[in-house]
DNA sequence: CAGTGAGCGAGCTTCCGCTTGACTT
């Protein structure tokens, strides 16, 4: 499939439609617009929609105007009216339409031929509802980008399927609804800016549950022998004399192994099992030293093992995990150039289907690399492990008709290994078996009380590598034995004596399950049909940025915060988390798009709730002051008095107000009852900067509520002996003594600060004199430096000021009016003209949010995507327009807020309380 | 998780699934 240049078919090829008219074909991808363009040939032009035109609106900012004041426009889903979607163009994509909307005006028909599946159908449909076309219309469809197949399917058109259309729309309206109803939850009881969703909420509480798993686990320690058997029979390269062994049984009860332990670390049926401990091992050791060991039988299986089928996406990422430590997300950026530039097929795919010509190019190029005789007579066929696979694509595989090999495409660097790793992935998988043997070899020997103590050693021999010359799957688990690797035993028989060349005690321990790594965790969801091909990778980003997890090497590890939010989710959206949730609307969407079910009722039921359980709307609405947020973020640690708190501020432990942090990188399964005191004991990560000559004091740097500060160390006021006193005496002592504090300037840091700056901090506040009789100071606050006289008070404009103003100038200060010198000294950005509307002239101003823009009256912030530089005067009026349509009574809203200004100031307190 | 005095434009965060290119330094 190598790229033809241009997107307009022009190519001289048969013309199977029929000469004349213009075709306006879409697909979805611009390369794949561009290969077909080549075997349409002329008379058709092919672009692409360059995947969904239109969608549900992301933010208020994309919501029309006339919907604005609806009461489910934040949803873009009319709940109070069969829930009607909302859509529009989506903002990067309004060009793009326009260019489309031009094409078609020149073309005759219109050939929708985007991807066979749900959202290829949805997309179709979405096309045709934007472009409204005049046009004929058809739907075309292919799974195969060949000519023949092409062209096959631009004279086998059908209409619109609009059942399936209804099935993906339900889709993108529960998951809508969905994740714009819950994560406001989280927002209001855990922290801002969470999120939750059908798909990355399951795949945190994945991990989060294989976390739980790991902390309560309880390894067990078991022990066993490992020999070492001489055939005496002399070594040659094929043929090894001596081999290792491991005890298996002594007198007829079999020595207990990892896998015979439960997580509690008890034995699963202890009857009939030897459980060694260290002593018992070497004990039986020694009393096998100097025996007589000789083969009581040897087992002969065949060996068979079949090559891997092609890669798909999931597959694809996590073999260049294993092999390339490529994460997912390096993958499909890899991949998607050499897709681009026509060295593979598409790689968003569920399929592990080739074409007939890929099969024949793979049967070729093993043939040629190999041998005919490494090539089965029948093409092998690979049927799909994905259960709700959509099958619109190919398997992944090296593109054209002939493979490239590797060194034949000038590819270096990621992208020759990529794709070296799939073309030898592919030329494999239409290779012969790999055939062989597997021995067992079992060893008996008596040791000097009687016992009798029998070994096993396992070997495979491989007759016939078949595909494995090609190609060898790697394994997530290091220690796990490879399957395909070849390990010889020597030609031992029954009977025949053994020498032990060595034979020692081994001990071992179970093991936790292992966390998962980005690729095992998107086979989980795979498996489980969470998830589709082009979302894997950003799931993935999506739980990272979100700080859920956080990676250790490969591992992904949950952070403290998903505990919170995991455990949210399961005692109030249990449905919601369930892991056959996803499994549950696959059903129901299939249903859907039979025709034997509607959506409304199914929507009407998750959304309003029925048959007694209550539906999602209730949950986040009526049922909400269920939460508490304090409980939810709270976990007790096992066996201790210590609960771990996910605050605003990161995790910490809590033992009665006692608080600490815990270190942000210090995975859940760590923080043991041990690790635990180890953090009271160390506390916050003080940092002290030495002692102050005038106090003799001690002088600590802390990290804070308010960010970094330094403190000084007042010495205890009692020895700890009247346990009795009540907490009131204390504070009362501590009140009239209060260490003195000050936070750090900007220009200092928690690593850096030195004593100097320190002593310097907490001579603050400095008396620069006096104005009127009243005393005048210089100090930092909450809005940084200012002077104070009295009640009066005026800003600084630097932090340096503090320490250098003098008199005089502080009376210059406070001569002028408080606000002026804000306001005054932040001059306009951009002077914008004009507004046409109003006639009054815009500036942008830079203010404590952002640039915004002003007419004198409203303000309104610029939105993502406006410039300072670049905004136009019709926008900045656009914005000046919707912000007076938001509050048009200046008046009456200012009043409120100045009521409630105490409120205001508690807001802030109320949220911790809420929180803490 | 330390503790101190203003007066000011609030507005937005978020889902899953399709698919790339557009900016500037």
């Amino acid at each position: 499939m190598p790229a033809k240049k241009g997107s307009a078919g022009s190519n001289g090829s048969n013309d199977t439609a029929g000469a004349g008219g213009n075709r306006l074909v879409i697909v979805e991808s611009p390369a794949k617009a561009k290969t077909i363009a080549g075997y349409l040939g002329r008379g058709y032009v092919v672009e692409s929609s360059i995947g969904h035109i239109r969608d549900l609106p992301t933010k208020a900012a994309e919501i029309p105007a006339r919907y604005k004041e609806e009461s489910w426009a934040r949803l873009g889903v009319n709940v109070d009216h069969d829930f009607e979607p909302l859509y529009v163009v989506n903002t990067d994509k309004k060009s793009h339409v326009k260019k489309l909307k031009d094409l078609m005006a020149q073309a005759d028909e219109l050939y929708l031929a985007t991807d066979e599946d749900r959202e290829g159908e949805a997309i179709a449909w979405h096309l045709r509802e934007e472009l409204k076309p005049k046009i004929p219309v058809k739907r075309m469809v292919f799974n195969e980008i060949t000519k023949d197949a092409i062209q096959h399917a631009a004279s086998n058109t059908r209409e619109l399927n609009l059942r399936l259309v209804d099935a993906q729309e339900t889709r993108r309206i529960l998951d809508r609804l969905y994740g714009y109803e819950v994560s406001p939850v989280l927002w209001k009881k855990v922290m801002p800016k969470l999120s939750a969703g059908r798909v990355q909420s399951v795949a945190t509480r994945l991990v989060v549950e294989r976390e739980r798993e790991r902390m309560a686990f309880t390894a067990a320690e078991y022990w066993g022998l490992k020999a070492v058997f001489d055939a005496l029979i002399g070594s040659s390269p094929d043929t090894p004399s001596s081999f290792p062994a491991a005890l298996v049984a002594v007198d007829g009860a079999r020595v207990a192994q990892g896998r015979d332990f439960t997580s509690d670390g008890v034995l699963r049926a202890p009857e009939g099992l030897l459980h060694l401990d260290e002593e018992a091992a070497r004990a039986l050791a020694a009393r096998l030293d100097g025996a007589d060991f000789a083969v009581q039988s040897v087992e002969r299986k065949p060996y068979r093992r079949s090559p891997y089928a092609p890669f798909r996406t999931t597959t694809l990422q996590q073999e260049a995990s294993r092999k390339l430590g490529l994460s997912a997300k390096q993958t499909m950026q890899v991949a998607q150039k050499l897709y681009e530039n026509g060295y593979i097929t598409y790689m968003r795919t569920d399929s592990t289907t080739l074409s007939a010509s890929a099969v024949a190019a793979a049967r070729d190029q093993a043939a040629r690399l190999y041998g005919s005789s490494y090539v089965p007579d029948k093409p092998r066929v690979y049927a799909s492990k994905v259960k709700n696979a959509q099958e619109a694509h190919e398997a992944i595989r090296p593109a054209g008709d002939s493979f490239r090999t590797p060194a034949e495409t000038g590819l270096r660097g990621a992208e020759f290994r990529l794709y070296e790793l799939i073309w030898k992935r592919t030329v494999a998988s239409q290779m012969k078996d790999a055939v062989g043997e597997s021995v067992t070899v079992r060893v008996a020997g008596v040791s000097s009380t009687g016992e009798r103590a029998e070994f096993n050693a396992t070997g495979k021999i491989i007759t016939f590598h078949g595909f494995l010359k090609a190609y060898v799957e790697g394994s997530d688990d290091p220690q796990a034995e490879l399957d395909d690797r070849e390990r010889r035993l020597p030609p031992v028989d029954e009977g025949d004596a053994l020498k032990a060349e060595s034979l020692e005690a081994e001990g071992h321990s179970t093991r936790p399950p292992a966390r998962y790594t980005e690729a095992s965790l998107v086979k989980e969801l795979e498996e489980r049909e969470i998830g589709r091909p082009s979302t894997y990778a950003s799931i993935i980003g999506t739980i990272l940025d979100r700080g859920y997890v956080f990676k250790k090497g490969s591992a992904l590890v949950p952070s403290f915060l998903a505990f919170a939010v995991v455990q949210l989710l399961e005692r109030h959206f249990g449905n919601l988390v369930d892991y056959d949730f996803t499994a549950h609307m696959e059903d129901r969407l299939d249903d859907i798009a039979r025709g034997d079910a509607e959506r409304v009722p199914w929507l009407r039921r998750f959304y309003y709730g029925g048959d007694g359980e209550a539906g999602l709307k209730e949950l986040v609405g009526d049922q909400l002051g269920e939460i508490d947020p304090k409980e939810i973020s709270s976990f007790p640690l096992p066996g201790t008095d210590i609960m771990v708190r996910v605050g605003r501020y990161g995790p910490y432990l809590d033992r009665e107000g006692q608080r600490v942090n815990v270190p942000e990188d210090l995975a859940p399964d760590e923080l043991t009852k041990d690790k635990a005191e180890e953090l009271f004991a160390q506390p916050s990560g003080d940092r002290e900067l030495g002692t102050d000559p005038a106090t003799g004091r001690a002088v600590v740097a802390k990290n804070g509520r308010f960010g970094p500060y330094v403190t000084e160390i007042l010495e205890e006021p009692e020895a700890p002996a009247a346990t009795d006193a009540k907490p009131k005496t204390r504070t009362k002592k501590a009140a009239a003594v209060k260490p003195r504090t000050g936070s750090l300037l900007k220009s200092m840091s928690l690593d850096t600060v030195t004593l100097e700056d320190a002593l310097k901090l907490l001579s603050l506040p400095r008396v620069v004199g006096e104005i009127d009789g009243d005393e005048v100071t210089a100090q930092n606050g909450r809005f940084g430096p200012y002077l104070k006289k009295g009640t009066d008070s005026r800003s600084l404009e630097t932090e340096e000021q503090m320490f250098t103003v003098t008199l005089d100038e502080a009376k210059e200060i406070f001569a002028k009016p408080k606000q002026r010198g804000r306001r005054a000294a932040a001059p306009p950005l951009r002077e914008l003209g004009e507004d046409p509307e109003t006639g009054s002239p815009m500036v942008i101003k830079e203010g404590r949010f952002g640039p915004y823009v002003t007419d004198g009256q409203s303000n309104a912030s610029l939105r993502k995507g406006d410039e300072v530089e670049s905004i136009t005067v019709e926008r900045a009026a656009e914005l000046l327009a919707e912000r007076r349509a938001k509050a048009p009574v200046k008046k009456a809203p200012a009043k409120k807020p100045a009521a409630k200004k105490p409120a205001a100031k508690k807001a802030p307190a109320k949220k911790t309380t809420k929180k803490t």
